[in-house]
DNA sequence: TTCTTCGGATGACATTTGTCACTTTCTTTT
DNA sequence: AAAAGAAAGTGACAAATGTCATCCGAAGAA
């Protein structure tokens, strides 16, 4: 498997040519330090894949990219990034890049290139939290974190679909005294003034 | 690396076994046949990666995923299908497996389940060329076909800020009574019962 | 000029909501 | 057995909410 590295910052670049070429299955063919490189040496050598930092002088990992895949669709660009920033995430995946992946955990980037080998798109952990974000806003909140409980939880679901205390405590066999006491506790757990704010949390932040 | 698979096709099951057990760094510890064998197996296993399909009979890989996730939020789940439903796609991000590929390529498996042993995300060819579709297809609501003017619009969309009356009348200028009005109008037209859940309506149909 | 419409406002009313202090009951802990 | 917690409930209260009938003034339409 041969592979292209493109990064501005020699000691990334170096380092990386190191960790890939110590496995077997992986040849660094060449190395560039900004986007016009990546499209002369990809022209050039026509690597399995092309593995380019965002962030570089003169031309952006993006920009050369773009260029790129226009006239080889079908090139396997993996990005390498040391931040996640959202315009990123969502320029790189419009463009048809086959992932995108954070320095910090380049142990794994061996890995990642066998994967995109095989056809296969790979994204950081970082970057795979916000991808429910950018598709519909929502994110997932860890309840355990604020300590909300069980029935809290149901509770919170359940003010969510737009039922009121009444219908809540019918549905969980509570009163609905003992609802509105839950809904309480909730609402200051989470810093909020009412059940319409909750299910805006709700929507906004959860699932 | 422990791997545990479950698919209700004994036949896939079995070549997966073999063809992950080819390699030496893979060993598959368990197999079950449905959602509640993926339950119990990992409680007992631990594995480190769930292979999972995602239609089964009983329950469903997302439901018995949506579990296992509960209970244990670091759980490395990879499904397999061998079609990509937009739902399946969303519900799955969602619910924060590591990734979601093609039967059809499971050639590609072995450094699939490599890259998410490293923490990372993998996502099938057909499966990622959806995701741009996914994140711009944001459902837009058409206020005009429901008669909702414009003075309306700016309430509900402070409602769906988590306003209260009286600060959504100071915030237009008007008198806590108009809003009041506007709002009960409002909730009439779109046949809804109470703010909530014209702040549910609004984050589920609107932007 | 009247008539009508429309944006906005009032006031009154019944409910719903959120808060709080306190009780009961059952289960753990010590 | 006594103490300490949960889980659930009660009652009371203030505030917010939703509904309705009605009113007012300005702008158009007849």
């Amino acid at each position: 498997m041969n592979i292209l590295i493109v990064d501005d910052d020699k000691l990334v670049a170096l380092s990386l040519k190191t960790i890939l070429e110590s496995t077997d299955r992986i040849n660094v063919i060449a190395m560039g330090a900004d986007g016009s490189d990546a499209i002369t040496l990809f022209e050039e050598h026509k690597p399995d894949v092309l593995l380019m930092d965002i962030r570089m002088d003169k031309m952006t990992g993006l920009e050369a990219g773009e260029i790129i895949l226009k006239k080889h669709p079908d090139a396997k660009i993996l990005y390498l990034t040391t931040f996640s920033d959202d315009e990123y995430i969502v320029r790189a995946l419009n463009m048809g890049a086959k992932g995108y992946i954070l320095k910090q955990d380049f142990e794994g980037i061996a890995p990642a290139l066998e994967a995109v080998m095989n056809g296969q798109s790979v994204f950081g952990e970082k970057i795979i939290e916000k991808l429910p974000v950018l598709i519909n806003n929502k994110s997932r909140f860890d309840f355990s974190e604020h300590d909300i409980n069980e029935k809290e939880q149901e509770i919170i679901t359940l003010v969510a679909e737009g039922l009121s205390n009444k219908e809540i405590a019918s549905e969980l066999f509570l009163s609905e005294g003992t609802v509105r006491n839950y809904l309480s506790e909730i609402l200051e757990k989470l810093e909020l003034r009412d059940r319409t704010q909750l299910a805006i949390f709700y929507y906004t932040n959860v699932k």
